[in-house]
DNA sequence: CAACAAACTTGACAGTGTAAAGTTACCATC
DNA sequence: GATGGTAACTTTACACTGTCAAGTTTGTTG
């Protein structure tokens, strides 16, 4: 009668909780929405995700997934012959972008103490998309003359901090003041800090 | 018998908030731990703040009065002969210092969805901050040419988000491993970004 | 066909926020 | 000083949450 099997349920809760997670935000999320949604009780989430947690956690996973391609899709896509000042204005674009078009996720990977930040494969993901934003540095610090790997290091931390800072900030703009149309204009010169020190 | 009247159950309920929080963390802050925590029945804080948020919101306003305060004392009590930019270095490192020092406080001001943050007062002291960070900024524009307000707008931003992305970042990091010390050794300069762009 | 394991359901429990109604203590006014 | 009113707090109750334990169905394997 009623079927005891979904077919493919643990996709269909990760699913459902990208959907809950989009309608009600963070808060309005629960194990027992995400079962609903897919149509099955609700303790049924227990056998694919040990609990709420391990479920968000997974979702996170795959969200970084999505991000990291998003940022090299951005960098492959770019004009190769543009200057590697406007690959990387290009790059903390496209992180923007995501964190505009996915602010629910975003929040959920970067901002929300569900997810278990200790997880392995959520460090590893996380680490790549870390990895493929900060790939437009080296170069550039090569061109400048910065060598040294812990100044390299130091580069890229803030240049990550720069573009995180903004999209988070933006984030929390947009929570104030409804949609946010002064954000437009999409990530701003970074050229700017380099008038500035 | 029942003591009825705490003598000011409202502080108590927020120093309780602020312990809870930094005992349990955010997830284990529950408007009940609290209303335990001050010897108070568990429905006392509805008659002080409407609802978990209405605590949670004052709780941000207060924390923001004190992160406003010490970015202030940061900047009065700097050398005021030292450059504009290393003034504003030291801004940033007690932004910073602030986070580390008070991590689930920070995090409940910057990246919790419990507060109201469409509340009038808590956009207000919110504002204060960051006027009192981007103090810093404007004599540094007017030193660098940088004049049309747009642009020193964008700065303002930029720095901002610099600081505040290298804060939120350091704190995910904590998350994931324990206690960091490869942060002690605060803020990074930022005239790196100077050579970048 | 039988046994078993996996997938899912049902039921239960402690904990949560919050609303309503009841109790106590203080305070102003007569 | 008694009286009424109001603010502070308690008690009770309800719907909701995550999670555990035990039961039911289904598919698979021997």
């Amino acid at each position: 009668m009623n079927d005891y099997h979904h077919g493919d349920l643990r996709k269909a809760l990760l699913e459902a909780a990208h959907a809950v997670l989009n309608e009600k935000g963070i808060h309005g999320l629960s194990l027992r929405a995400c079962a609903a949604k897919a149509g099955v009780s609700h303790a049924a989430p227990a056998h694919h995700f040990k609990s709420l947690s391990g479920l968000l956690t997974e979702l996170a996973v795959i969200a970084f997934g999505d991000f990291t391609l998003a940022l090299r899709r951005a960098y492959d896509e770019g004009d190769a012959d543009s200057s590697l000042q406007q690959r990387l204005q290009t790059a903390g674009d496209a992180y923007l972008q995501f964190a505009l078009a996915e602010p629910e996720l975003f929040k959920l990977m970067f901002s929300s103490p569900l997810p278990d930040q200790k997880n392995e494969r959520l460090c590893a993901v996380s680490g790549e998309a870390y990895a493929e934003l900060t790939r437009v540095v080296k170069p550039l610090c090569d061109l400048r003359g910065i060598t040294d790997a812990a100044s390299v290091e130091q580069a890229e931390i803030l240049v990550w901090s720069t573009i995180h800072g903004y999209a988070h900030l933006s984030l929390k703009q947009m929570d104030v003041h409804g949609v946010c149309e002064d954000m437009a204009g999409g990530m701003p010169s970074m050229g700017i800090l380099g008038s500035l020190f």
